[in-house]
DNA sequence: ATTTATATTATAATCATTCTAAACTGTTGA
DNA sequence: TCAACAGTTTAGAATGATTATAATATAAAT
C-alpha cells in the first residue's frame, strides 16, 4: 500500500520519469495489500474499464518490461501462449492449476528448499524456479 | 535408436498414420544415441538443410503436436519468446544458459527430490518442473 | 479398384509484441 | 519564467511465430 508521492520517488530513484501513465499503472499494480498476478491484457482491461482512463498498449508493454528490468516485477512463464507477471518479486515458487488457467504463490511451508547438489562449471545461479501443475484429479482417482 | 519399421509400428498404435513425413521426422528426432532439445525453427532447417528434403512447415507444426499429445515429445517453456521440445521424455529438470540459449538436462545427482508437502485442496499433480537459470559469473564474483 | 477418412501443402489469416516517427511532457538551468 | 532538450507517449504499421483454410494427395478400408 504505497502512495502517489511515494511512486514518484521509487520511479525518480530508478531513472524512470514518473509520467501520468506510469504512476497510474503504479497504482493498479503496487497500491494494494496483495501481490498478483496479470497478463499484459488484463492490466490494459482493468485500467480501461475501471479507471475510465485509456493508456496505449505500446505503453503498457514498455512500463511492465520497464518495471521488470528494474526488479519491480517478476515474469513467469507457463507456456509459449501465456506469459504472466507478478508484483510479488520476492522469491518463490508456483502452482498453476491448468483446469483455471490460475496461477498460486506457493509458501515455504509447500515447497522444501530445492537442493542444488552440482552447477555448471563456470556460471552462477541466477534463479530457480520450480513449477507444479496441477489439474482436477476427477480423472484419476488417488 | 530405432528403425523404419519401428516407428511405423510406434505411429500405428498411437492412431497416427505413418506418413512419409511423419516418418522423416522421426527419424531425425529419435534415431539417435542421446536425447537433445530443440526449436521448431532448429527441426525445420535441419530437414531441408541435413536432409535435401522440404516438409511445409504447417506439416512439421502439426506433427511436433501430435507427438508431444502423444507423448513423445515434452515441451519446455523457458520465455514467452522460445518454446523448446525435448526428446527426453523421463521426469528431469533443466539448466538454462543464459549466455547460450541452451538448455541442458539435469541428473538427479544435481537436483534433489522436490519435496512437495501440500498441494492445493482436490487438486492432483501432473508435473513438477524446476528450471535452473545460469550465467556467466565474470560480472558477479563470489 | 473404389471409396473414405486423413494428411500435406502453399498460402492467407491471426495475434501478440515490437517498431516508427510524430507529438507531447518532465526536467534542467539560464 | 521559459526555452531547450532528452525522455515518453501514441496510433498505426511492421514483424514474426503460429494457426486456419481449402485444394490436392495419400493411406487404409471395403
Amino acid at each position: 500500500m504505497l502512495k502517489n508521492s511515494e511512486f514518484v520517488s521509487k520511479l525518480r530513484n530508478s531513472g524512470l520519469r514518473p509520467t501520468k501513465q506510469r504512476l497510474k499503472i503504479c497504482e493498479v499494480l503496487f497500491n494494494r495489500d496483495k501481490t498478483f498476478h496479470f497478463t499484459i491484457n488484463d492490466l490494459a482491461k482493468n485500467i480501461t474499464e475501471n479507471f475510465n482512463e485509456k493508456i496505449s498498449l505500446a505503453t503498457i508493454y514498455n512500463t511492465v518490461h520497464a518495471f521488470k528490468d528494474k526488479g519491480y516485477l517478476k515474469e513467469i512463464t507457463i507456456s509459449s501462449d501465456k506469459s504472466y507477471f507478478d508484483t510479488n518479486i520476492t522469491k518463490h515458487h508456483h502452482f498453476y492449476d491448468e483446469d483455471t488457467n490460475l496461477l498460486i504463490d506457493c509458501n515455504d511451508n509447500e515447497i522444501g528448499r530445492v537442493n542444488i547438489k552440482n552447477n555448471i562449471t563456470g556460471k552462477k545461479i541466477s534463479s530457480v524456479e520450480v513449477l507444479v501443475r496441477v489439474a482436477s484429479d476427477t480423472q484419476n482417482q488417488d
